[in-house]
DNA sequence: TACATTTGTTAGACTAGTCTAACTTTATTA
DNA sequence: TAATAAAGTTAGACTAGTCTAACAAATGTA
């Protein structure tokens, strides 16, 4: 049985090893930062997850997921994204709320819980981000999706998920009224500071930087 | 913030203290038994409670809430019993499964999901037991009940609630297609064994032990 | 009231998870 | 390629929660 703490290490290696495309490892200090520990801490932890066979690591190396170690990621990563379905669904969080709440429910422990759970929510594939739920089985529900930053002028979009999940971007998409399903027309590129004009529910315009648009996924 | 542990010794405590009429007390070994640690630990820990004032509690001596101490607990009690409804209710688990996964939910952190989890809930003001649910404020509902082993013979009741909430006895009674608002009547009592023979659902007679007759709550 | 039993406490040890400070290895770059 | 910087590890210490073994206090009983 993992605990709380082990959980939290396996799913910050499968986040850091699926972030960047075919990247598929992580490191010491990665790890360390994007638990909110030090960089000695995690060394300690990736012996012990290395001990128990979920992760694959030599001194000084790169950090991998083992098959098991997957495994169990994706687990944790489905019972995450089906609370935040639940949250967002049944309890009318908003989708910068989800995320805080999901971190803790993502523990609890019961096979059952998370079958009835996600029949209850009838299947879902993608949470409030857009991003794909694991199926039981680990399965990954598919979607090809660009940044809108690399999306082609005049062409109209639908926003598919955010990269970005923090609250301070997702309140700021909220205020222009974008969401998933948001139809978004790249209108014009400004090359004086890389920032974009966009069409939004082909009601108004409005300039967002390239930050922003690197922040989004359409299709 | 309350840890895990701490949360489970808080509402032990409140368990033990309200279970017999008029307790509102509990001793090292009880609370200890309870939890299932060693009285060393359980004495630990106390010492941990009484220093962040939510224990009233002298060496060699009785142990007893704080006034903190006892809103924690009834917060504690609170989800614990909502969550329960939430399983029973809304994700079709039976009656003896929901404790173990509400013994973890209950620990969840957030005030706004309680709340919400209670409005989706319908605001129900007892769990799948029949026991109350604490208010947001702390109050719980009341109805007064009795043993069925101090029901009188030849009255019609209804089943408010089950004492024993441990899986052979849930099983037993779903055998026996009792449930909570199950009509049940005491045909009579037997003096030789001091058991009961009752009428279920104005159905079928069945012969029950004085242990079981002191295990259901009627009205 | 004295002895025995039950109840509760203390001391010392262990594990999980964390930290700081010092050190080592690997990578970068002048 | 040698110096510097970045990344990663080790050693030692701390806290929370637990245990066992030995002891102390309170309670029950003869
Ligand atoms: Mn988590
Ligand atoms: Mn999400
Ligand atoms: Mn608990
Ligand atoms: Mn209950």
């Amino acid at each position: 049985m993992l605990s709380h703490t082990e959980e939290n290490y396996l799913k910050a290696l499968l986040k850091i090893s699926t972030q960047n495309e075919g990247k598929d490892e992580a490191g010491t200090n990665e790890m360390a930062a994007n638990l909110g520990v030090k960089p000695a801490t995690a060394t300690d932890m990736l012996k012990k997850l290395k001990e128990k066979g979920l992760v694959d690591y030599e001194k000084y190396g790169k950090i991998t997921l083992s098959a098991e170690g997957k495994k169990n990621a994706l687990a944790i990563l489905r019972k995450h994204r089906l609370w935040e379905t639940f949250l967002s669904k049944k309890l009318d969080f908003s989708w910068d709320e989800v995320h805080e709440v999901a971190e803790q429910l993502e523990h609890i422990k019961s096979e059952k819980l998370v079958d009835k759970l996600e029949e209850f929510l009838n299947f879902p594939e993608f949470d409030p981000h857009g991003d794909p739920i694991p199926k039981a089985n680990g399965e990954i529900p598919v979607i090809k999706n660009t940044l809108l930053a690399a999306a082609d002028v005049g062409t109209l979009y639908k926003v598919t998920a955010v990269k970005d999940t923090s609250s301070v971007f997702l309140k700021y998409l909220e205020k222009l009224n974008i969401n998933i399903g948001t139809k978004i027309k790249v209108i014009e590129k400004i090359s004086f500071d890389d920032s974009f004009v966009i069409e939004v529910n082909e009601e108004f315009k409005t300039n967002i930087s390239l930050k922003f648009a690197k922040s989004l996924l359409v299709n």
